[in-house]
RNA sequence: CGGGGCGUAGCUCAGCCUGGCUAGAGCGCUUGCUUUGGGAGCAAGAAGUCGGAGGUUCAAAUCCUCUCGCCCCGACCA
């Protein structure tokens, strides 16, 4: 393809909208257009990149048994009525009417509409297991799009779901797709770690985010490298560094701190302590009755392991202060979990064996001091807090790290959510009508692009991975006016093409300051430079972008090397 | 939805506080000549409802009110 025949609209000064480094580079690149607020257009370079994405996506699912489907991306109400979700949904459905006034809406996930297709078709648990999968557009009246392509309201997302009868063949097709997306992302070059996921509010079994590494990203993952273990900062639980305590007295004491409401004013109080030799008390309502949770001082209450821990029914909320005196006796700021009965209390495991701590009095303006866990008071350990920086890992000891993630895809062990309510069922060998059993599984397109972008840049623009860029090799012409250089660029790039490479020739007739400054930006792995100084030794120039390598190599021998040099550049999977 | 910021030429911005000449610059674009290995030089030229509406004023890009849009932080995120 020419470059003076292809619509790539780069940009000499960064957009003034655009903050992150994908966003900054997708639109200097000419890859990408705001229409509106999480709404963009796709110039020919991002649809190429989405295209290729698109097919790795898609030969990894057809690898594992997945049937390719194309689902309607507007729905009638009825369904979505159906498994309560028209509801649950809220604000993040985009909603509109049809002429005659029926209520319609556009799809944010396809689970109703494949549920649909299941329950009128399938009939027998001979016909399962069945993966079927799309490559579709997404909608989701997002609260804050933002980030150019990492958070948008409508976005390709390959969605797939899993039929079973039994659990143990979901077990089964679950793990074909963890692997089938380590392929996919190892493919497509990027950084990423696989994690257990909270499975929310809507229960569930199992469900692993994987989640690319970048700067920007929205997620916290903690990581351990020595073991493996991967988890949502939600979801993860880990070993704080051990804390020396000094002896305790013999019985806590009593002291006066007016005005102390704060675990950080009671570090600088004389008399007061720091902050890992306070223990924190928190009042939650659960099911309109007051628990004590109690954490380290420097610590923080994980609410999505206290939902786990009070169960998915029940409801619970931080105790309002008029909860908090009739409970305590006392305000936040001077509760503590000494001389408290009567109260369901958790305690942190981070507080196990500790001693000589400083807490609440159940007092204003008074807190204790020399307070001893399990001699003082006792309540259920459970690790109630969110996991920090410097903490073990739970597994083997080694210290973990937490990255920020750019969650690119989930899976989930859907269990029978949606066939129940939505009554697909299929008889079993003992002809009763059973429930599927099913998975999904997403993946979001864009954001494969957005992340090997964050990944993979540098002053002068992108640097993508071979596999997902829009093209493998640009051409470039330093002199127009050349016409020697001319005829060998042409003669390179049909030998390249012939090859079936995808080839940008750069035939602008533009100073070659410009031209390589722009080939840099738009990220193409591979260039081959024709300039008449080299030309006349018979030689061309091969440059790797990513290593910022250059060599000289004869004009017959470009093409073979090109080949090699994408071959040993393309991403590999690590099986 | 709360907090903050920004809307002036295709892009990046100045001008606004303290109202007043014909609304500016750089880049880009068009034409011509020169130039050709890291965002060229000279010359000529085209291009702006100053986001929108209303108001104050002799006079509004500038002051006031409302409104729309975009970005960032937070809340939210099957």
């Amino acid at each position: 393809m020419r470059w003076s025949e292809t619509f790539i609209p780069t940009l000499r000064e960064m957009p003034a909208e655009a903050e992150t480094i994908s966003h900054q580079l997708l639109l200097r690149a000419g890859y990408i257009r705001q229409v509106a607020a999480g709404i963009y257009s796709y110039l020919p370079l991002a649809q190429r990149s989405v295209l290729k994405i698109s097919q790795i996506i898609r030969e990894e699912m057809n690898r594992i048994g997945g049937q390719e489907f194309f689902l309607p991306v507007l729905h009638p109400r009825e369904l979505w009525e159906e498994s309560g979700r028209w509801e649950i949904m809220g604000d993040n459905m985009f909603r509109l009417k049809d002429r005659a006034g029926r209520d319609m809406c556009l799809g944010m996930t396809h689970e109703e509409v494949i549920t649909d297709i299941a329950r009128h078709e399938l009939r027998s648990y001979k016909q399962l297991p069945q993966t079927w999968y799309q490559i579709q557009t997404k909608f989701r009246d997002e609260a804050r799009p933002k980030g150019g392509l990492l958070r948008v309201r409508q976005f390709t997302m390959k969605d797939a779901y899993s039929f079973h009868t039994s659990w143990e063949s979901l077990d089964e097709t679950y793990q074909q797709q963890y692997r089938a997306y380590s392929r996919i992302y190892d493919r497509c070059g990027l950084r990423y770690i696989a994690v257990k996921a909270d499975t929310g509010a809507m229960g569930g079994k199992d469900s692993h985010e994987f989640s690319a590494l970048i700067d920007v990203g929205e997620d916290l993952i903690v990581h351990c490298e020595h073991c493996g273990y991967g988890a949502n900062r939600e979801m993860a639980i880990s070993r704080a560094p051990v804390v020396d305590d000094q002896p305790a007295p013999d019985r806590p004491e009593k002291f006066p701190t007016p005005g102390i409401r704060t675990i950080a004013a009671l570090e600088t109080f004389p008399g007061g302590a720091e902050a890992h030799r306070q223990i924190k008390t928190l009042v939650y309502m659960v099911d309109e009755q007051p628990v004590l949770v109690c954490v380290r001082g420097d610590h923080t209450v994980n609410e999505a392991a206290l939902a786990r821990l009070f169960g998915a029914e029940a409801r619970f909320y931080p105790a309002h202060p008029g909860q908090i005196v009739a409970a305590m006796g006392a305000n936040a700021g001077s509760l503590g979990p000494v001389g408290v009965s009567g109260l369901r209390i958790v305690v942190d495991e981070a507080l196990r064996g500790r001693k000589n701590m400083t807490t609440g009095a159940n007092e204003d303006d008074f807190h204790i001091r020399g307070v001893v866990v399990d001699r003082d008071f006792k309540g259920e350990y459970q690790q109630v807090r969110l996991v920090e920086e410097g903490d073990f890992c739970i597994n083997c000891g080694k210290p973990i790290r937490m990255w920020k993630g750019l969650e690119v895809g989930q899976i989930f062990k859907l269990g029978v959510r949606y066939s129940q309510t939505m009554k697909a069922t299929v008889l079993n060998e003992k002809g009763e009508a059973v429930p599927m059993i099913m998975g999904c599984y997403g993946i979001g397109v864009e954001r494969i692009l957005a992340a090997a972008i964050e990944q993979n840049h540098d002053e002068n623009g992108m640097i993508l991975p071979v596999s997902i860029a829009p093209f493998s090799v640009i051409v470039n012409v330093v002199n127009m006016g050349d016409p020697e250089s001319v005829r060998a660029a042409e003669r390179i790039t049909t030998a390249l093409e012939a090859a079936g490479i995808d080839v940008l020739l750069d035939d602008r007739d533009e100073r070659p300051g410009v031209k390589f400054k722009d080939n840099d930006l738009i990220g193409i792995p591979l260039r081959v430079t024709l300039g008449p100084k080299k030309l006349k030794e018979g030689k061309a120039e091969i440059y790797i972008r990513a290593k910022r390598e250059s060599v000289d190599v004869a004009l017959d021998e470009v093409a073979a090397r090109v080949q090699a040099a994408l071959e040993s550049s393309t991403p590999q999977t690590k099986e």
